[in-house]
DNA sequence: TGTACATCAGTGAACGCGCGTTCACTGATGTAC
DNA sequence: TGTACATCAGTGAACGCGCGTTCACTGATGTAC
C-alpha cells in the first residue's frame, strides 16, 4: 500500500485543493472529512497520515484557495477585475469563483490561524490587483492601495448580496448589474481624495 | 405544565430572537436546538411544539433579523447608515448587529426559503434607506435606488472583509477605515449616470 | 548491485459524541355544558 | 358561575445518524549493509 513520496506529496496536494473546492461549495462545515477523503478518491482514515487535524486542513486550503485567486487576478487591473468578478458566471460557480466571497462568512468565526490566512491571502490579492507600477512615489503608492481595498470590498459585497437572494429573483441580478457599473465608474472617476487614482486602463 | 396562549406566544418570540441573535454570532451550522432552547430558558423537546424543524426556525429566524435591522436602519439616511455600519463597533459585535453581514455567507448555501426572506429582508432595508422621499419622479426613484444598492453592498463587503481579517490585524481596521471613507465620499459626489443623487444630508 | 529490514501512505472498522427529531408524560389552561 | 373534560406548551429520556478521530493492519517504498 505504500506510496512514493513524490505520489504522497501530490495526493496531499489534491486533497488541499479538493478540499478547497468543496469548502468554497458548502462552508467549512458543510464537508465532512469522510465525504472529502473519498471525493479525493481516498478512504478517510488516511487523512490524518497528511494533517493534524481538520482545523489544520481548513486552514491550509483556505491558502491554498486565496493564493489561487490572487494568482488568477494577476495583471488583469482593477476594471477587468470588477467585469469577471461582479458578474453571473462568478455568481452561479462557487466551487470555481473566489475564496474570499465565498468563505468570508465563515472565515469571521473561524480560529486565528483561519482568519490569519485570509489576511494574509487579501494582503496577495491587493498587491496582485495594483497595477505593475512603474515605481511611482508613497502618495500614489497609497492612493493605489486605498482604491484597490475599496473596489474590493465593493465587488465581494455585491457578489455576497446577490448570492444570498434566489438564484432566479430580481433582486440577484439586479445588484450585480447595479454594483458592476458603479465600480467601473468609481474607478474612472477616481478616488475621494486624489486626483486621479489607478483608472481601468491604467 | 401548559402555558397561556399569550404566554406561549410571547416564548415563541423568545426563542426567534434568541435564534436570530445566536445564529447572526454563530452561523446557522453553529447553533443546535438544545443549546438554542437552554439559552432561551426551555428544555430542547418543546421546540417541536412551536416549529416543524430547525430548518423553519432558520427561515424564520432570518426573517426577524432582517426585519430589525431594517426598523433600525429606519430614517438614519444613507450617510449615517454608513457611519454606524462601517464601524468597529459593528464588526466586533455581530451578535447585536445586521443579519446580512453576518449571514450573506450562510445565505447562500441555505434552502430557497431561507434566500427568499433575504431577498425580501434586503428589500426592506433599501426601503429603509431611501430617504423619504417627497414623491420625486421615476428617474429620481431609480437613481435613488440604484445608489442605495450599491451603498449598502459596499458597506457589507467592508465589514465582511474585516471580519474575515484577525479582530486586531491592521488590515482589519484599514479596511474598516477606507470604505467608511470612500464610501461616503461616493454619497456626496453622486452616482454614475446621475447628476446629483441622495448625498449625506438628503 | 543484492538482500534484509524499517518506514509509512493508505485501508477500513471502531470509538465517543452531539446532532435533529420523536415520544410518553405532566398538569395548567381553555372549553363545553 | 361551577364542574368535567379536552387540549397542548413544556419536560426529559431516547432514537438513529453522521461527525472527527483513533487504531491495528497491509504491503510497497526507502534505507542500511
Amino acid at each position: 500500500m505504500r506510496v512514493t513520496k513524490e505520489q504522497a506529496e501530490q495526493n496531499r496536494a489534491h486533497i488541499v485543493a479538493t478540499a478547497a473546492r468543496l469548502f468554497r461549495e458548502r462552508g467549512y462545515d458543510g464537508v465532512g472529512v469522510a465525504e472529502l477523503m473519498a471525493t479525493a478518491g481516498f478512504t478517510h482514515g488516511g487523512f490524518y497520515k497528511h494533517f493534524r487535524s481538520k482545523a489544520d486542513l481548513m486552514a491550509e486550503a483556505s491558502a491554498s484557495g486565496l493564493s489561487q485567486i490572487a494568482a488568477r487576478s494577476e495583471g488583469l487591473g482593477p476594471a477587468g477585475f470588477v467585469e469577471s468578478y461582479v458578474s453571473r458566471e462568478h455568481r452561479d460557480r462557487r466551487g470555481d469563483g473566489c475564496t474570499v466571497a465565498a468563505l468570508s462568512g465563515d472565515a469571521a468565526r473561524q480560529s486565528a490561524e483561519v482568519k490569519t490566512e485570509f489576511a494574509a491571502g487579501i494582503e496577495s490579492l491587493l498587491t496582485a490587483l495594483q497595477a505593475p507600477s512603474d515605481t511611482p512615489g508613497d502618495a500614489d503608492q497609497r492612493a493605489a492601495r486605498t482604491m484597490v481595498i475599496d473596489m474590493l470590498a465593493h465587488s465581494v459585497g455585491a457578489i455576497m448580496l446577490s448570492r444570498a437572494c434566489p438564484d432566479d429573483s430580481p433582486l440577484a441580478g439586479e445588484i450585480l448589474d447595479v454594483c458592476r457599473k458603479e465600480i467601473l465608474a468609481s474607478l474612472a472617476h477616481g478616488s475621494s481624495d486624489q486626483p486621479a487614482a489607478l483608472g481601468p486602463e491604467a
